[in-house]
DNA sequence: CATTATGCTACGAATATTGTAGCACAGGAG
DNA sequence: CTCCTGTGCTACAATATTCGTAGCATAATG
């Protein structure tokens, strides 16, 4: 069971948590399922970000998670860090994101979801 | 619905956590990035589960979260239980999950995820 | 009544996330 | 060189969420 600490163990995501199945969809759909993911995938859509611009744009969420994320994002061949500083999607990334901008769309036609 | 004392404030999914914006896009972004929502609606993609059949589909999560999910996407419309017992996609939810559909084939196809 | 299945709750332990502070390392300006 | 400012990133205590297991009440069936 690993042992528990404060935070020892934020370097990497050791495993694909919570599907053991092995298939990608599943993998893919946990990734995404972790909190801020979609998020930061979602902000990078436009133009590539620093650090801290991306985190500002995710409500100011904690660098530590935005960091773990942007990890595990690289890790994926998603995300991919310039040279000159900063964050941006990689062809695979955006590829990705393509299949989300429809989102939008039903976001703004699901009632649930309007007056939010 | 329901109540919880183990954790002080445990409560109720009382707003859109994550984000504050108010753009429909970031709360549907934040309902699917909770642990486990993007499987469940995958899950239910072919046909109605009962509540433990879908719990064993999600690799035996617990109970627990299964339920809040559950919880939150009826509220969301995006989930109905069947009187006869179980849950399925509303035909929102399905609407849903057809933009998601060309996840599995780009999962497939994206190399990060092909042995893991 | 015994059995099986349903939806769902309880709750301690294990993990993950939040929020705030601060480091080391570039430039750029003075 | 020295004082800024911005970069990516880490530390860590406080919280919140999730996990795992047990178990309840109800209903349908034998």
């Amino acid at each position: 069971m690993t042992k528990r600490q404060a935070s020892p163990a934020r370097s990497a995501p050791r495993k694909v948590r919570g599907s053991r199945t092995g298939r990608p969809i599943m993998a893919l759909l946990d990734l995404l399922g972790r909190r801020w993911t979609l998020r930061i995938v979602w902000e990078l859509r436009d133009e590539a970000l620093t650090s801290r611009a991306l985190r500002e744009a995710c409500d100011d969420a904690s660098p530590t998670v935005i960091n773990d994320r942007l990890t595990e994002l690289r890790g994926a061949g998603l995300v991919e860090t310039l040279e000159a500083g900063g964050y941006r999607l990689t062809d695979g990334g955006r590829e990705l994101l393509d299949l989300f901008l429809p989102l939008q769309k039903f976001a703004n036609g699901w009632p649930p979801f309007k007056t939010r």
